[in-house]
DNA sequence: ATTAGCAGTCGCGGCAGGCGAGTGCCAGGC
DNA sequence: GCCTGGCACTCGCCTGCCGCGACTGCTAAT
């Protein structure tokens, strides 16, 4: 995260209003002067006095005014600042937590639903935009892979995953299997696969692949090559995102202006960018956020994103989080997100 | 369709200077005033006389004035006279049909990924927003029926459809069931349905259910109402529909009303009314106009639905179309529609 | 170090005036 | 009787202007 200032740069009393100011500003989204800000800061100075501190906090870069004659207005590092050192987080009531808990494990029929309920509850709770990915299934286990005959050289791959998905696949395979034949491949596979983790298998496959390849068993060879087929399939399927609320951000008037606004929708539909900036969250322990032009994307130079990963057996497996506009309520939205993180990867560990 | 006028209350002249009119009003977005169209209508005629024509037309309801000093612009019913007697379609190109049909079998792999196709391609190619439903399946045939075991209690339904997607569906039954017994219910169903359509078959279940109560054989007693709770749970899945291109909505100066906008896109997310609008047109043949109000739903005032009904085996399965400003390109977004609806059948009954 | 006072800046809302597009009506011409 | 030119009138819109209010920055006094 990029830091353009030392933490002690400031003292006390600057810091203090600084985080007036940022509150205030993130209420009524109405630029800050002097005079409210002394009115508001409880600290018994004139407007004059607050004025050369701002006149201060201007010059470090950690407000700005956006006309001469309106008050100020915190920069995305004025933003951070206040989110590294100043914040001070509001967890939401035990009331509203449990009724996400409730809601999660509602709707934990399958590992999707339980990640749409979070999506759809941190849109909701925040109003921002929600998002979520698709949690990676590469350490999730195989519970059971069937083969079906469809037709001449059609073969239907079913897996059963631990984490309750079923998974589909139609392999184009190189001659026509009997139904006996496909039979004897899956029971050959589930007994040397079943419980075992996806990645871990693909390695197994990969070995299996040479011994046999030498020992010359037909059979074998080719449920091994299917099996692969089913595999890599599931692999290939690019990771996802769900999104809920976007039209929460058409309610704030930074962003009202259309165009810009397409723009962002656009993004979300497009996936791709949205996508490799959730990636990069995806590393790091605990909430991130990325402040207006942190994120590097132009679109979201106006906006605020939230993130936190979720995990399932102390592994991570994706990211959720929101994102709004710079001036979001960070004080509500980061426990909401860092609880929600915990809560969705506890859901899903409980059903694997 | 609500006609509140008959077809000869305007002379020729009036009824060609009211497509002039129209046309212009849907390229330029601007009033028209009596100069313009004297100018444009190509008939020789004064401002002054083309004046009191306007002057009739607005007293018909067909045109309005958007105020005092400005030109005047096509009512719904204006509209709707057009799109009835006064318009020439105007077919898109051999080439773009070839590309639609290109696009549409490219992504024939299942249904849904076909429709999904055929959505972006009346998005993309109308600059509006694209809508599709996806095909009810109740005449699809059922290809294959499967059961695998899963756990206690649990049992893995997988049905092949002739159109060839794979649905999966985990029933929860009262006993537990072994592989064995699973196998001897598939191939007994297998026998009876396999190539039948669902919706016979959902009638066959039934009364083979009565049959056997009778003879009281346990075995195929099981396997029926297995069958049946798996084929139910396909009905329960409600319609759906695809949509793509919103965006361009966001480009029409008619509805850059931020918060219009809003309750639209909402509206789209929302799915139910939209469904419900999309549900009437599928009794009709053939392309169905909605303009403005007449859809009955307040947030589509501003608006007007295009759309026509796909069908399988000349039996219709699902409505696809376009949802854009009142003032959309009739002439050229009516043929589309069209068009893609009939390749949209073409294409789904080429697979099945 | 803090503060009161003051001059100066700027956005904004309201108001007036001029421009241009367009209308409705009327009287005269074909 | 239909068409047309002319004319008065109506608005929306743009522009420039003014005054208000909200701030700031500076300075001098405490």
């Amino acid at each position: 995260m990029p830091r353009k200032y030392s933490a002690d740069i400031l003292n006390e009393r600057a810091q203090h209003l600084l985080r007036v100011l940022v509150r205030r500003y993130i209420r009524d989204g109405q630029p800050v002067g002097s005079r409210t800000l002394s009115r508001d800061a409880g600290l018994d100075l004139s407007p004059a006095t607050i004025r050369n501190v701002m006149s201060d906090l201007e010059e470090l870069g950690f407000i700005a005014a956006p006309h001469t004659s309106a008050g100020r207005v915190p920069t995305d590092l004025g933003y951070r600042f206040f989110v590294d050192t100043l914040i001070k987080l509001k967890p939401p009531s035990g009331n509203e937590v449990h009724r996400l808990e409730q809601q999660l494990t509602r709707d934990s029929e399958t590992s999707k639903a339980v990640v749409a309920s979070a999506c759809s509850f941190l849109s909701g709770f925040t109003q921002l935009a929600g998002v979520v990915t698709v949690p990676i299934q590469k350490h999730t286990g195989l519970t059971q892979i069937e083969f079906l005959h469809l037709s001449e050289q059609r073969v239907l791959a079913i897996l059963v995953l631990s984490s309750g998905e079923v998974q589909n696949r139609v392999l184009h395979v190189g001659r026509n299997f009997s139904q006996d034949e496909l039979r004897r491949a899956t029971n050959f596979l589930n007994e040397q696969f079943a419980g075992r983790a996806l990645d871990e298998i693909r390695e197994s496959l990969l070995r299996k692949l040479q011994e046999t390849r030498q020992s010359m068993n037909h059979a074998m060879l080719d449920a091994i090559r299917m099996a692969q087929q089913a595999i890599e399939g599931d692999g290939q399927q690019q990771p996802e995102y769900v999104i809920a609320g976007e039209t929460n951000l058409m309610d704030f008037a930074e962003l009202s202006d259309v165009d810009k606004l397409r723009r962002l929708f656009d993004a979300f539909n497009e996936q791709r960018d949205i996508l490799h900036l959730l990636d990069q969250t995806l590393r790091a322990h605990g909430v991130q956020i990325m402040i207006g032009h942190e994120s590097g994307y132009r679109i979201l130079d106006d906006c605020s994103v939230v993130t936190a990963p979720y995990e399932i057996d102390d592994e991570i497996v994706g990211v959720l989080g929101v994102i709004g506009p710079t001036r979001m309520a960070y004080e509500r939205v980061i426990p909401i997100v860092d609880i929600t993180a915990k809560l969705l990867g506890a859901v899903l560990n409980s059903r694997s």
